[in-house]
DNA sequence: AAATAAATTTAGACAAATCTAAAACATAAT
DNA sequence: ATTATGTTTTAGATTTGTCTAAATTTATTT
């Protein structure tokens, strides 16, 4: 695998998960998520197409490449592994991570991150639940159903956040929800989709609908 | 501390270093040092001097200020602990690990730095015996000298060898000697100049002038 | 279908870091 | 002290990634 500049990286990640989500990107979408220009979007399109990492034609739209999905993999797995890295060892806040990842992920050495991953008990999800692809790219898909979802009653395990802004983690770092934590939906009330939760089979806090829609779990049956 | 381009910070790097060695630093020094061209050179002297890193007029030669030489340890702390966490917890080898560290060094995080500094249990030195400066830039220097030359009852840790003949690794690997490894001299022989030492705190080994003369140390104070 | 709006691309510019070739300066040698 | 040598700097160009403003293409409305 060649290297690549950070930016170009950036570019790669940024469209491999607004294709996740979305199914189809825009120049439009990429600037707004990589916080620049339409134009500057443009520009490294071309360039990406020019090394065949991009499937691009102009006004036509775009899509990454065999090459470009596989180079997107690499960086998503070094910034998952620096992740869990920070918070396992470095005893980091999961909501403080994201931001150093980011410049990590971009440290080019493969036997590095082989190597991290060893020594981190190659896990397979970061501290956000979000799955760490292997060193061939490949990850197994996590099945979660979002807390408004959860039965009442029923009890289930943290596994993934949707909205993972600093804001939201703030939120669950305060009513101690991180990943892992087990949680027991008690009453959803009807008038604002607003939920009790039992958290950790101790302290009952109350959620709100969009809090819930943003918290994924996994239970048994 | 504010932020400056990897390319600055290793000329900073650079000129401290050069400062150490040679006292007074050229141009073509710099140039030499960073595999670059002279013309670039005077280029960066300007921009370091315009954000006060250095002093300089041209022609006249330059040196680091207060402020550039705090920034060259700080980059210098970052990379000794990167290789410092690459040979102790990832289990690279001392020779491999520069060229990573070469690019960890520039992750801009101080948190970051300083939670691997205490997860590493705060070394004085990395794995090729140079000091690691502490938070504050403060580091204790060390001497070097070849082991003739360590004081009986002083521990060193081997930072160089002269004769780099198979013969003689084939020797060093045989006593378990390698960069970084711990030795106290023991005793020396008047009659040889021989000296049994002690290897990595454990066994005790004897070598002769010769090796003595070839083996370089360095140790505290 | 024509007009309007929105998205996308081009054209031309800029900053950072580098380069080559030529000029300016300093040093050493006769 | 003048010349020869070597070092350092300037001038002008290049590359990468970005920008603004204008032009082009596509989509939406009426």
């Amino acid at each position: 695998m060649q290297k690549y500049s950070s930016s170009k990286e950036n570019y790669l990640k940024a469209i491999f998960h607004l294709q996740k989500s979305d199914g189809v990107v825009t120049t439009n979408d990429v600037a707004n998520e990589l916080q620049t220009r339409p134009a500057s979007v443009t520009d490294m399109l071309k360039k990406l197409k020019a090394q065949k990492l991009l499937i691009y034609e102009r006004y036509k739209g775009f899509k990454l490449s065999q090459e470009g999905r596989k180079v997107a993999l690499q960086i998503i797995r070094k910034h998952r592994l620096w992740e869990y890295f920070l918070v396992e060892k470095l005893e980091f806040g999961w909501d403080e991570v994201h931001e150093i990842a980011e410049e990590l992920e971009h440290i080019s050495s493969k036997k590095l991150i082989d190597k991290l991953d060893e020594f981190l008990g190659f896990p397979k999800t970061d501290p956000h639940g979000d799955p760490i692809p292997d060193s061939q790219g490949k990850f197994t898909l996590v099945k979660q159903v979002d807390l408004l979802h959860l039965p009442v009653g029923k009890s289930g395990d943290v596994s993934g956040i949707g909205d993972q802004s600093p804001e939201m983690l703030e939120l669950l770092k305060h009513k101690q929800i991180s990943l892992g934590t087990r949680i027991e939906v008690k009453k959803v009330f009807a008038f604002d989709n607003s939920l009790e939760i039992k958290v950790r089979n101790q302290n009952v806090v109350t959620v709100s609908e969009h809090v819930a829609k943003n918290v994924f779990v996994k239970y048994d049956e």
